[in-house]
RNA sequence: GGCCCGUUGGUCAAACGGUUAAGACACGGCCCUUUCACGGCUGAGAUGGGAGUUCGAUUCUCCCACGGGUCACCA
């Protein structure tokens, strides 16, 4: 049975790096029918932010990766909020104790400073072992006294080899490892020592994380051996970084899921761009709704090299993903922007359809359509356009023109409309686009718009474009 | 600094000893189009450097350079 586990601690920031080893492990689960457990590693008090817990739900919920078992939803292997394992914790550690793989320390603050500090930067810093050989009475005593204590992992000396799914096969020399806490001062686990213990007692098959945990992964592998359990398949991954080569942070200002999602990016253009940060599917596709990313995922493919996140690509996949969207759901998501337009007698339906290939996002609406409302001021060099020859002269003709035309026109549709301005421009012998890149740039005062003349006359309606056509002869006419 | 890991165009990346070294984003050009966009076509742009191994190295080995990670009673 395959068994992943995302493992947040909740400080109240998750950055999309968090969110796609999340992905991943949430992936891997279901590509092997296997479950996916949401466990809170809060075991550093000084670190928990308040409301930060409501943060992981709700982003797991809007990204589709729903967990299995976990705090809110219970399951067979819980509590699955490491503050509420504390007692387990505790009685491992002196399991270990028992075994001479772990001992008491009972070293100040201060000790372990000054230890530091007789040492160059140059050196690494590791703890001396002063306590590992304190008699069994002076540990009785101070345990006795109440002297604050730590536990510490003892590590033998020799070589550590672990595998990884994605690295390789990786071996250490232990003299490179320190003396790790296991337990701290205030009697809770380090995350290094919590997280093997529930790690195993939660039958995790499959250990997925960033590749900063690669150093410290011996550490586990003495730990898992010590307790003679079996070692977790690793799997590390390359690290994401900002577009300045730095690993994403809150500090650094890089964006959270969150960010992400008030800026109008749609989730499932984020989880499909994320996922291909630091892996590429055998056949290469780019899209791939998360069911489609289930089948695909099997673990192969991931690369080592960090990858940067960019957003210009992401907002490039997140206009993909818009224009997808059916021409209902579209609608639905534009609405409160289309709603900027203020006559009534405009069909917001039409103009979704006209502005939907035209936004990467769907708050840029109303800078495509506020020039309905009112006619923006705008220069006349605006009629000046070289591939459409058109000059202020001939502009201001065709204006002329069609204004004499429209005010004729009862019929407003665009089939009539279409038809009356064709031959009108027939019978003035000149180019479609001397008669229509005018009539456009007077209706819009624009140099884009989400559509044509023609169709810009059927929207404004007879007697607003008659104003706009007249304004337009008169700019040109000084 | 020690240790670990990495290095293909600006970015994401494919090619797991033999290819004219894919593809995508961004950028340029052309076409389509009544503007813009969409779409289509197209252009420019890369194997960090040096030794080996081999008939042949992006691919294997070593050295160097560069980048990242880690060395907490943080996770």
């Amino acid at each position: 049975m395959v068994r992943t586990r995302f493992a947040p601690s909740p400080t109240g920031y998750m950055h999309i790096g968090n969110l796609r080893t999340a992905l991943y492990e949430f992936l891997i689960a279901k590509h092997n029918d296997g479950k996916f457990i949401l466990r809170i590693e809060d075991t550093d008090k000084g670190r928990y932010v308040e409301g930060s817990v409501d943060v992981i739900y709700n982003t797991l919920r809007i990204a589709g990766l729903n967990h299995d078992e976990g705090p809110d939803i219970g399951g067979n292997y819980g509590p699955y909020i490491q503050s509420e394992r504390k007692s387990n914790y505790m009685e491992y550690a002196k399991q270990l104790i028992n075994q001479k793989k772990a001992y008491y320390c009972f070293c100040t603050k201060e000790r372990l400073e000054s230890l530091s500090k007789n040492i160059s930067d140059e050196e690494v810093v590791t703890y001396d072992r002063h306590c590992l050989n304190l008699s069994a009475e002076e540990i009785e005593n101070n345990l006795k006294n109440n002297v604050p204590f730590i536990i510490r992992q003892f590590i033998p000396e020799g070589e550590t080899t672990f595998n990884d799914l994605v690295f390789g096969e990786i071996t250490v020399n232990n003299s490179e490892l320190d003396d790790q806490v296991l337990i701290k001062s205030d009697g809770l686990p380090t995350y290094n020592f919590a997280n093997v213990v529930d790690d195993h007692l939660m039958e995790i098959s499959h250990v997925i994380r960033g590749s900063e945990y690669l150093s410290s992964t011996p550490k586990y592998n003495l730990l898992y051996g010590a307790f003679g359990w079996d070692v977790p398949i690793y799997m590390h991954l390359p690290l994401l970084l900002n577009e300045n080569g730095h690993k994403l942070s809150k500090r650094l200002g890089d964006a959270s899921f969150e960010d992400l999602l008030s800026e109008g990016f749609l989730p499932d253009a984020i989880i499909n761009y994320i996922a291909l940060l630091g892996w590429s599917p055998s056949d290469n596709r780019e899209f791939f709704t998360l069911d489609e990313l289930i089948a695909a995922f099997d673990g192969g493919g991931i690369s080592k090299s960090p990858s940067i996140f960019d957003k210009q690509k992401l907002v490039w996949m997140n206009g993909e993903y818009i224009k997808k969207l059916s021409p209902e759901k579209f609608y639905e998501m534009a609405l409160p922007y289309l709603k900027v337009i203020k006559d009534e007698g405009i069909s917001l339906k039409k103009l979704s359809e006209m502005v939907k290939t035209r936004v990467n996002f769907v708050k840029e609406i109303p800078d495509l359509i506020s020039f309905i409302n009112t006619l923006p001021e705008y220069q006349t060099d605006l009629y000046i356009h070289k591939k459409m020859k058109t000059t202020p002269e001939n502009s201001l003709a065709s204006l002329r023109a069609l204004l004499g035309l429209i005010k004729n026109i009862d019929g407003f549709s665009e089939e009539n409309l279409h038809a009356q301005i064709s031959a009108l421009i027939s019978e003035m012998g000149v180019k479609n686009a001397i008669v229509l890149w005018p009539l456009r740039t007077a209706l819009s005062g624009q140099p884009t718009s989400p559509c044509g003349g023609i169709e810009l006359l059927s929207l404004l309606g007879k007697e607003e474009s008659i104003k706009r056509l007249e304004k337009g002869i008169q700019l040109l006419e000084i």
